[in-house]
DNA sequence: ATGCACTCCTGAACGC
DNA sequence: TGCGTTCAGGAGTGCA
């Protein structure tokens, strides 16, 4: 399940494979995608040069040289891999570009792509709204406070939210929250200032680790090399429903906040 | 404006 | 062994 992390592994996969690179050929094999892929994608992608990949929340931006950037997100199952012979069921697109040839596999068809003018790309609907990006300093305590304020939600739906803050998932939230000593369920209004910024470090943290280790491989993530995350052996909570808190040696629970689990120390919690 | 349920999808894990 | 059920969840949509 990518989130931030996972993405800037991808991200940082692709770059000495692509950037620099002559897209021969662009091939989409499969074009329902969570949204239908442009119809042409393949043809204005096919001839281009690629200046660039970047990250922005959890979206990749490939830039290329004729205006046009590819904006894709790997929703819950996207992966790129490279492509030695055929494509197979789940390879919805494919990148070739001289010696290199990539596969965009994505089982669940969770994530999509579309193609977006490059000197207006952050007007782009999907990227338009998006709250500052996690590891820059704007993100901060009193950018959280701000953000709180008035707000009767719980503090680990406001994480998710990825127009306060950009490119935290269900993961990383738990893990934050556990890092501050936060319990997820706090009403985000109730929760003291100081407190705020102790999870807006945490989050810092936490994901600068997690891209350390090359993200957390649970199902589906694996960088373009086909190596896998290790992230997520550091887990102190996500996925530990009855083992032992790594703080207090209390008991992990699980519990479903709006359709989501949430791992939590009810000890070291508050 | 805010908060919530619902929806998409498939493979893995689980229960009988 | 095999079938059916449940779960995982990012994020847009639509409703109260």
């Amino acid at each position: 399940m990518p989130e931030l992390p996972e993405v800037e592994t991808v991200v940082c996969g692709l770059r000495p494979l692509l950037v620099g690179q002559r897209l021969d050929r662009v091939i989409v094999r499969r074009p329902d995608l969570r949204w239908p892929l442009p119809v042409d994608l393949g043809q204005r992608l096919t001839g281009a040069t690629v200046t660039a990949i970047t990250r922005r929340a959890k979206y990749g931006l490939m830039e290329t040289d004729r205006g046009d950037t590819l904006v894709f997100h790997l929703g819950m199952s996207g992966k790129f891999h490279p492509l030695p012979g055929e494509p197979g069921t789940h390879d919805h697109v494919v990148f070739e570009a001289g010696a290199v040839r990539l596969a965009y596999n994505d089982p669940r068809r969770f994530g999509s792509m579309d193609l977006a003018p490059t000197d207006t790309l952050f007007d782009h609907p999907l990227l338009a709204r998006l709250g500052p990006e996690p590891l820059e300093t704007v993100f901060c305590g009193p950018w959280l406070a701000a953000m709180a304020k008035g707000r009767n939600t719980a503090v680990k739906t406001l994480l998710l939210d990825q127009h306060v803050v950009a490119g935290i998932g269900n993961i990383y939230a738990c893990e934050a929250l556990f890092a501050a000593g936060i319990n997820p369920a706090r009403k985000v209004g109730h929760i003291a200032p100081a407190r705020l910024g102790l999870l807006a470090n945490a989050v810092k943290v936490v994901l600068a680790d997690a891209i350390r280790a090359g993200g957390s491989t649970l199902r589906d993530h694996a960088q373009v090399s086909g190596e896998l995350g290790y992230f997520q052996h550091s887990f102190r909570v996500y996925g530990r429903e009855g083992g032992a808190c790594t703080g207090c040696g209390g008991t992990v629970q699980r519990r479903v906040q709006s359709g989501r689990s949430t791992f939590h120390c009810p000890r070291c919690q508050r």
